[in-house]
Formats: C-alpha cells, structure tokens, sequence
DNA sequence: ATAGGTTTTGTCAAGCTTTTGTACAT
DNA sequence: ATGTACAAAAGCTTGACAAAACCTAT
C-alpha cells in the first residue's frame, strides 16, 4: 500500500497527529521513550518531539511485539533491534531496491541507487545490484508475487538513470560499438548496461535501443562502419525470423548477439560470436579482446 | 466579444466615441496612456487623439485583466505584451536539433537540448523544440529523407533527458496521476513530456511506460488510487482493441486518453476526456481543472 | 482544486485577489511569509506584493500538508522543498551546494551531488556546479566570510566522490594522459576534474595526484608514455623552482601545466601548452585535438 | 492522569504608504 | 488637451493576543 499510515515523505509529524496515524496515544509515546528510549525524535526549535516514517515502523514493530504476548520492556528492545539500519552492502541494496519497487516508492528507488553507485561504482552496481534485482522482478512476476506494472514502473526508472550515466558516450576516439534489440524485442536494459560497461573502456556507443529491424541496422552499420554490432534477443522465435538478414550484416561488420533468446547453436549456424548470461564480463572481455 | 462594439472599418475616432465604444471614461483612458502607456494613438493636425480598432482590442485586454483582479499597472503590461509577436529562437533550436540527429551526433544533440533547456525553460522546449522535432523525424522517415535508425537513436536520447529531468517526479504530496501507453504503444516521449508539464503543476507523477496492458494498468489504479489516469495511443487499432477493458477501468478512475490514434468519436462512446494534440497545453489545462 | 482559479498566465495578483483565489485570507499569507519563507513574492515599484500561479502551487501544498496533519512549520519546509520541479536547475544546484557547505551538512552535500549527477551528467556537474561552487569557497575564505575548516569539509567530500568516479579510468584503450599535482601542490581536485572530462572523451588517466615529484613524473613517462602529461599548480614559485626539470620532461612527453600559478611568459619560454581557467572547456579541446 | 508553564499559529489592530479612478483648473 | 490634485481602496509593517497543542514534573 502507498501509505495508509503514514505517507511517504510528508515530513515529521509533532506528536499529536503522530500518535493519531499510529494508534498509540500521546502520553505512552512519551512514556515508551522515557522508560524504553524506544524513540528518539528530533525537536522542533521550542522542544516540540518530531516524529518520522522511521519512529511510525519502529512503534509497529513495538505494538506487534507487544499483542505476541512479550512484557513491554522486552517489546522495545526487539523493535530497536529491528529497525537498525543494515549496513550498505550490495546484496543488501538490491533486496532494499526491491521493496521500493513493490511500493510504487519512486524517491526510494532513486535513493538507494545514489547510494549505491556512490559506494560502489557503476560497474558493481549493474552487475551486482540492477541486473540481478530485475531478474528477480521478472522471477516474481513469473511466481504471481509481484504486478507487471511494477516491472513497467521499475523498468523505466532504471531506464532513466542508465540514460543519464550514457550521456555523451558517443563522445570520444575509441571504438565505436551499434548496439540494438532485435526487431521485436523491448527490453533494452541490459543492453544499455553493457552499453555503459564497454564505455568505461573508452569505446563509443550508437545506441538504437528497442525494437530494430536488422535493415535499419545494417543502414546504421554502412554509415558509421562501428567495429562491433551487438544484437540482443531474449525470444529465440525473434531471431530465428531474422537469421538470412543477420548473416549478411554479419559480413559488413563483426556481429555479436546476446541474450537468453540467442543458442549456442544458432551462432554457430551464422558464424557469430555470443555472449553469456554475465553481462559485465562479457563486456569486458569485448574490450579486451577488441 | 469585444470588437461587436467597436465596427471593423469605422476609420479613427476621437476620444469622446472611442470613450463611449470601448465603455471606459475619457479621463480614465487619457490618465492609461500617461501612466502605463496603454495607447499611443495618432494625433489629428490640432492635437486630437486618433483612435484605431487595435486600440480598442488592447482597452479589451486591459478591462478583461483588470476583472480578473490584475492590478492596473499588471493589467496594462499584460494587454501590451499580449499585442506583440514572440521570437523565433525556438524554432532555430529544432532546426538545429533535427540537424545534429542526421549526423548520429550524440554531443551535439546533448549540447542543443543543454542551451535550449538553460535558455528558455523545461516547458518551451518540450511543446516547441523536442516535440516538433521529433514530429519532423517521423514525417521525414515517411519521406524517406532519414533513415528508422536515426528516429531511434534519437528517441533513446531525448527518452533519456527526459527521465532525467523526470526524478523524483514521484514525490511530494500532489494529486498522482498515472501515465501508460496502449498495450503495443511504444511511442513514449510525448507521454513523458505530458508527465513533466503535469509535474509542474504540482503533481505526482507514476510512469508505467510503453506497451502497457490495461489488466496492468488496473492493478496499478486499485493500489495507488490516482486522481487521474492517462492512456496514450498512436494507433486507433490498438485502442479499439481495448474498449471493454477501458470501459471498465474508466469505472474506477478518472481516465483520460491521449495521441493521435484517440477519435473523439471514440472518447464519446466510452465516456472518458480526450486530449488533443498539444499535449503541453493540455498538461496545463488538466493541471488546471483537477 | 487548487488551480481552478487561478488561470495559467495571467500575470502577477496583488495580495488581495490572491488570498481570494487561493482561499487563504491575506494577513496569514504575510504571517507564512514572515515565519517559513513560504513565499517570496515580487514587490511592485511602491512594495506591494505580487503573486504567480507558482506561488499558488505552493500554497496549495501548504495546505495540503496542513490537512494531513502536518504542523504549519514542517508542512512550509515540505512545500518549499516540493516547489523545486525542473525549472532552477544547475545554477540552483551550485547555490544549494554552497549553502550545505557552510552548515557542515554532509548528507546534504551528497544529496546535492547526487542529485545532480544522476540529472546532468558528470560533465556538467563538474563544470557548472562544483568547479564554481569551490572557487567560490576559496573566494569566500579569502574574504574571511568562510571558514577553512569549511574548505576541508568540502574538499574531502568532493575528492570522495570524484575518486569514487574516477573507478577504473585508466582501462581502455584510448590514449593516455598522465595527471600530478607540482611538488608541493596539494590542490588536486581540479586535477581530478580534468582527468574525468578527459575520461569522457574516451582517454584513459593515470592519476599521480598531490605533491608529484618531477623525477617520479618523469619515471611514470618513460614507463607508460603517455600521449599526454598535465602538471598543475597554484603557486608560482612551486613551478619556477622545477622549471629546468620541467624543460626536460616536455622534450619526453607532450606537456601541458594548468592552474593559477602558472603564467603564459613561463610557458612560452618552456615552449609548453598552458590551460586556462574553464578546465572543462580546455579538456575538451585537448581531447579533440588529442 | 493532572497541573502549571511554554510554544505554535491564526487573527487582529494601529498607523502609514501606494495605487488608481475621478475631478478640477488652466 | 494637459497637468495637478484628491480621496477611497488596498496594501505594508510592527506588535500583540488568545486558543490549541505540547512540554515537564509530580
């Protein structure tokens, strides 16, 4: 839910209202924080107690605690032990990015990724935070726990900070890479994840994102002549439709398909290279060997 | 209207008619002309005033302004700007725009959108130089003078700025509206721009992007509860598709559809708001009355 | 609603037919502004205020905070914060930056930065938010309005987030550019700066950082020959002292000194390149010239 | 839970200035 | 027609006040 509680940002409450959203009255909120030193909220300039989002999940946890049948005392010393905040590791950043997305929490999402890429760079993060947590949106969504329209929302999120991390990487001397999803094909993230890897080895990016038809790239291909195309698939129906097109791009330009929707048989069949699952890696060794 | 009073072609008038005309005292104009500069009318050979039908309109102006509680002062510039032409930077932007897209220019673009953004406002540049640009490109590639690949390119460029701009677009405390394009709608950008405009005024933005099934869209509506929801279409085929499903959904929130592939014929069967095709004017509209 | 009444551009209300429409009575709009700052309206040439339909938004989220429960005070600061949509951008950034700066405010330092970054892209942040925000720290000092223990402060947590940008620059295989500080020089963050934006460009960076020995700069020269090596510094003397050290180096490498404390004469008479103040704007002639 | 003091916030008043429609003398 | 004057309406600032909400301590 969006918030029945108590809204997302909304900015701390004094503890009248506060104590009205979370059902607790005014004079054992004080009475917790004395006995228990289960809240500690910041004051206002004449001492008034302000409360937050944090202070309304800790006095869940309190209550819930309490209605398991535990003494109070003991109550508050699990919701604090609760509510410490883990420490940011990249595991712990994806299950964190996760829960935003199945809130709708735009702000959060957006949150931890500057936490993250703050911590820990871009390349981690995409390897080790963004693309496993979409996987596991897809996994979810595939399990019935989770809605497509947090898949669209998430997706267009990340899309977003991706985007601006590709600013200017067209820029540049080094190599230049077409990157594209194959005709048909919409999900262009992780592409643009291998986009952003194979940058920071100071290659150029043309990005044609989703939904290419392989005439198109090939127009590409003859006008800017790119050392290397990537073409990704996840449904092997889509590129099966396009193998004749794709072996005669594959003679203007060094080819690579990638994808879930790409066999290893079928690279052989055209003669091309393929990347696997790893994107990060992949990318790396691209720029390694190129 | 204003001008039933005042006859097209009556040739100039003196004060006293011109006074009697336009309903506002002698004094009063004369005491306009000195302090704000309201009227410059021509003068007879002895010195009388001479007035012209243009003048008339900006008296209009001035009275409708001052109605709607503008002070005189206001009121006078208001009606003074509003009889004078606006530039045309904005379209010299496009055209420089469009210009560097040809040339798979990715710092070239990136640069045009920074001066036009810096130069003239989020708003501007949406509704006169990204909006009619991309517009050119899709007449273009249907002429034949631009390849599909320069129309992608582009797109996932523009998309990008964009949702950068788009953060936290999410937060604060607003009506939320919901934004999604038809299920096989890959057309984005207007609908993104539409949501930046809506942002402006105020609102929360959720985005659930391209190709959205209106099921999806459903469960989003019943979680989030938005004050409206906004559909958009490129292909009348597509929505059509959907009527039942639409029906439905208009039965639970405020909806709204957009594009150019939305008939008002359409609209009036299922009940629901059309938009039409200037979606920053609409974007101001919609802010208006929600 | 809240903008039902008030009409697009009307142009600037005076107190009272904008209390009017907003519906908030005129004495408690002067009593928000005096107490939260909630509005800051223009004055007429006599001092009366002058109100946009931007300040009507924001009044709108006054009061919507208010009817959540909010107390005035906090539901100012939300509406305050929420009236930032898209529109001041990187030169608000700058300023925000500053002012977190000053308060020894680290969180809000990163949210600034992050903020920015994940909106504009590295290179313009650089070049028009933090290069201008720390010289204009060094300026503040310099007239005594700040304090150096706020220098430090911003000056650690900048060179934190550069290092953290600056993760695996000097892979690829662009050309490579070797970057020190003079001996002695410990100002390396302008450096840093350099050396990304040169990083955008596709150019790989090795970073020998503060206080470089010319014998160590010339070792890393004959190791990695670079196509390019940057000497910068703030004081005159640091360079003078070094200038037959210097004259040795350029006959190795292609050598460029940047930083205040270099002067063209010096320049000329080593027969080296000199980079002036807009260090965004002369790494990317170096690149392009590169 | 109550008592006694403090902070916050909407409202009001007094005294003065600006703005603006209208009037008057030249 | 012009220039000046005038008075009502609307606004400004400063200061104050009282009800509501909150504090601590018993």
């Amino acid at each position: 839910m969006y918030s029945l509680t108590m809204s997302t940002d909304s900015g701390p409450l004094r503890i009248g209202e506060f104590a009205r959203r979370v059902g607790v009255n005014a004079e054992l909120l004080r009475a917790w924080e004395r006995r228990y030193g289960l809240l500690t909220p910041i004051r206002s300039p004449g001492g008034f107690r302000l409360y937050t989002a944090e202070d309304a999940e800790r006095v869940a946890g309190m209550r819930r605690s309490l209605d398991a049948g535990l003494s109070a005392a003991e109550a508050a010393r699990v919701a604090l032990e609760d509510s410490r905040p883990t420490d940011g590791l990249l595991d712990d950043a994806a299950a964190r990015l996760l829960a935003r997305i199945r809130d709708y929490d735009e702000a959060g999402v957006q949150g931890v990724l500057d936490e993250s890429f703050a911590a820990f760079g871009v390349e981690a993060v995409l390897g080790q935070v963004i693309l496993p947590a979409l996987a596991r949106v897809g996994d979810d969504w595939a399990q019935g726990t989770l809605d497509i329209s947090q898949e669209h929302f998430a997706s267009n999120l990340i899309r977003g900070r991706l985007l601006a991390l590709a600013r200017l990487w067209g820029r540049g001397g080094g190599p230049l890479a077409l990157l594209a999803c194959a005709p048909g094909e919409q999900h262009d993230i992780s592409l643009l994840a291998f986009g952003l890897v194979l940058r920071s080895h100071g290659w150029r990016i043309l990005f044609l994102g989703a939904d290419t038809p392989i005439a198109t790239l090939m127009e590409a291909v003859k006008t800017t002549e790119p050392a290397l195309a990537v073409v990704t698939s996840f449904d092997p129906a889509l590129l099966e439709a396009e193998a004749d097109a794709l072996r005669r791009l594959a003679r203007l330009v060094r080819l690579v398909l990638s994808g879930p929707g790409v066999s290893d048989p079928f690279c052989a069949r055209l003669g091309v290279r393929r990347l696997d699952g790893n994107l990060v890696a992949a990318a790396n060794e691209i720029a390694a060997v190129g």
